[in-house]
DNA sequence: ATTAGGG
DNA sequence: CCCTAAT
């Protein structure tokens, strides 16, 4: 192990290129890492974007990392910090996070009990809470990384060191902000206002000169706090939201350090310039860290459950993390939903490593459908919560796993067999059927074998196969026939062979007959000619007839709609 | 399992 | 066309 002395930590101050917010060096021997999957996990969550590289490796200390490795529980054993390099007995490890890399950092310090924290928290008083209730989706987005000095501003290095107390002699720089390049948040001026005011003014004083390269003798804190916010206004408007946060830990004479690199795209939500360049201060919870200095596996354990806490704000357990899913979730995501998702996760996966982008319109839905997964205890592991909520924006879903709920009787009608049809293959483009004017019986049953011959073969999309006339005549003869609803016995009568149209696709049909043959308005008329130009409409004798059949048979509840036209 | 109805 | 609730 290496004498503290050596410490490598200052290579932040000068890798000008990096945008540093905490450094920290961390046990050496790596022991306080964590071995646990949820740790790990955590990690790997946080290494999502692969975008490194870009930071070239002399830097980052590791290469081609591969984020994938990291969702895996089989190889987390081995994988745990293979990007970790040892060097001299100097663990150095360059680690770029996403987010919430504070909270995580602040979690591997309180793990490895090696954290001393100065009194310098009462800052870090007033912005926990922010920070805890800071969005965690917040994408890990690409990593806008600028290598160019002048692209931020100075430094902002508030520094927080002293001695150990746990009696073991570990001194923990628990953060040296070299630089930090600051998220646009609209939100965060508000902050920013209310966090200054809670600072002292030496702290105020320290901020400012770490914004600006000098010194201020003015002790007035209201214009200290001008100065800073907006330093730090202008620090998100001029930079492009990128951000390091190097961490040191020196104890035991062992070191490692781990850069951690928090970006975002300005127009994401961001965390405030607060979050960015304040976060770095321990948070109070580290203080209650009891110091142990055996990291027994036990203790990583605990360890390791902490950490997660620690990084995720909650408990990681399968139970707890409903919590903070439930809060994004706003609707239940359809079957088909869950099922594409499904698909493209697993052909995703393969490529991007587990991490795949998703846009944030699709955010929503994809949380809603993880929980879905999770509670249903389709294989989707605290590892997928996490990292859905870590990333916010993709879905783990285990492989190959059919989202049917429980039904899986097979029945001899339709209605099995053509679900498996929509579950596996596809629907022919919509050409499928040009239908041709001609209304011979016999053909609209052979359209729907052929169809559903070509469905296998194709990739699935929505299933829109549209009704041939033949297809139209014959349901509005069954209903003629047997009446309005018995939709069941019209499908077994006149589309028997048909997996393509069941009952509730005839009855579906029938509703859209209905409504094109009911007297339309002005509007809805014209709406219905431009239609006419992309497909055909049904003709008028059709119609006629429908309209005949929808008196006799009125369709329930459109009944009422109809009785009140007429 | 079928049907009605909303989306 | 899909999904769900209601029957």
């Amino acid at each position: 192990m290496v004498d503290a002395s050596e410490d490598s930590s200052i290579t932040l101050s000068d890798s000008a290129n990096i945008f540093v917010k905490k450094l920290a060096q961390v046990g050496g021997d790596g022991s306080f890492f964590p071995t646990l999957e949820d740790d790990v996990i955590g990690v790997g969550h946080l290494l999502a974007e692969p975008k490194f590289n870009d930071l070239g490796d002399d830097v980052l200390g590791f290469d081609g990392f591969n984020p994938h490795k990291c969702f895996n529980i089989e190889e987390r054993s081995s994988v745990e910090f293979d990007y970790i390099k040892a060097d001299n007995d100097v663990l150095d490890s360059n680690i770029i996070l996403g987010e919430r890399t504070t909270e995580f950092i602040d979690g591997m310090l309180e793990g490895a009990d090696k954290a001393v924290l100065d009194g310098r928290n009462n800052l870090l008083d007033t912005c926990e809470d922010y920070l805890l209730d800071a969005e965690f989706a917040d994408e890990v987005s690409d990593l806008n990384y600028i290598p160019s000095k002048g692209s931020y501003m100075g430094n902002l290095a508030l520094e927080s060191q002293s001695a150990g107390s746990g009696g073991r002699g570990c001194v923990a720089e628990t953060s040296e902000l070299s630089a930090a390049r600051i998220p646009v948040l609209e939100v965060a001026c508000d902050q920013n206002s209310s966090l200054l005011d809670k600072m002292t003014v030496d702290e105020l004083h320290e901020a400012f000169r770490n914004m600006y390269g000098r010194e201020t003798v003015v002790m007035d804190k209201q214009w200290l706090k001008r100065h800073i916010s907006f330093g730090l206004q202008n620090h998100a408007e001029l930079d492009n939201c990128s951000s390091l946060l190097e961490c040191h830990v020196t104890s035991n004479g062992t070191e490692s350090k781990m850069i951690l690199s928090t970006t975002d795209e300005c127009s994401a939500r961001a965390s405030s310039p607060f979050t960015s360049v304040f976060t770095f201060k321990t948070k109070p919870r580290v203080q209650h860290v009891k110091r142990e200095r055996d990291a027994s596996i036990d203790s990583l354990k605990t360890l390791s459950s902490e950490v997660s806490k620690v990084v995720f704000g909650f408990p990681c357990s399968e139970e707890g993390e409903g919590a903070i899913v439930s809060k994004k979730r706003l609707r239940k995501p359809t079957r088909r939903y869950i099922e594409e998702s499904l698909e493209q996760n697993s052909s995703h996966r393969r490529k991007k490593c587990g991490v795949s982008d998703i846009f944030l319109d699709d955010r929503i839905l994809h949380i809603g459908s993880q929980k879905q997964h999770c509670q249903k205890g389709f294989g989707a592991t605290t590892m997928v919560c996490q990292d859905e909520l870590f990333k916010g924006t993709c879905i783990q879903v285990p492989f190959g796993l059919p989202v049917q709920k429980g039904r899986s009787k097979k029945k001899g009608h339709e209605s099995d067999n053509r679900k498996d049809i929509r579950l596996l293959d596809s629907a022919v483009d919509s050409d499928v059927e040009s239908f041709s004017a001609e209304s011979h019986d016999e053909m609209s049953e052979n359209d729907c074998l052929t169809r559903t011959k070509m469905q296998k073969c194709k990739s699935r999309r929505k299933h829109h196969i549209f009704w041939s006339l033949s297809e139209v005549i014959k349901l509005v003869e069954g209903v003629s026939k047997h009446g309005v609803g018995r939709w069941t016995e019209i499908k077994k009568l006149l589309f028997p062979s048909s997996a393509n149209r069941t009952s509730v696709d005839l009855k579906d049909k029938w509703r859209n007959l209905l409504r094109a043959s009911c007297p339309r308005s002005q509007s809805n008329r014209e709406v219905e000619s431009k239609r006419k130009h992309v497909s055909q409409s049904i003709p008028q004798s059709i119609l006629r007839r429908v309209r005949e059949l929808a008196v006799i048979h009125p369709y329930p509840r459109e009944r009422k709609a109809q009785l009140s036209r007429t």
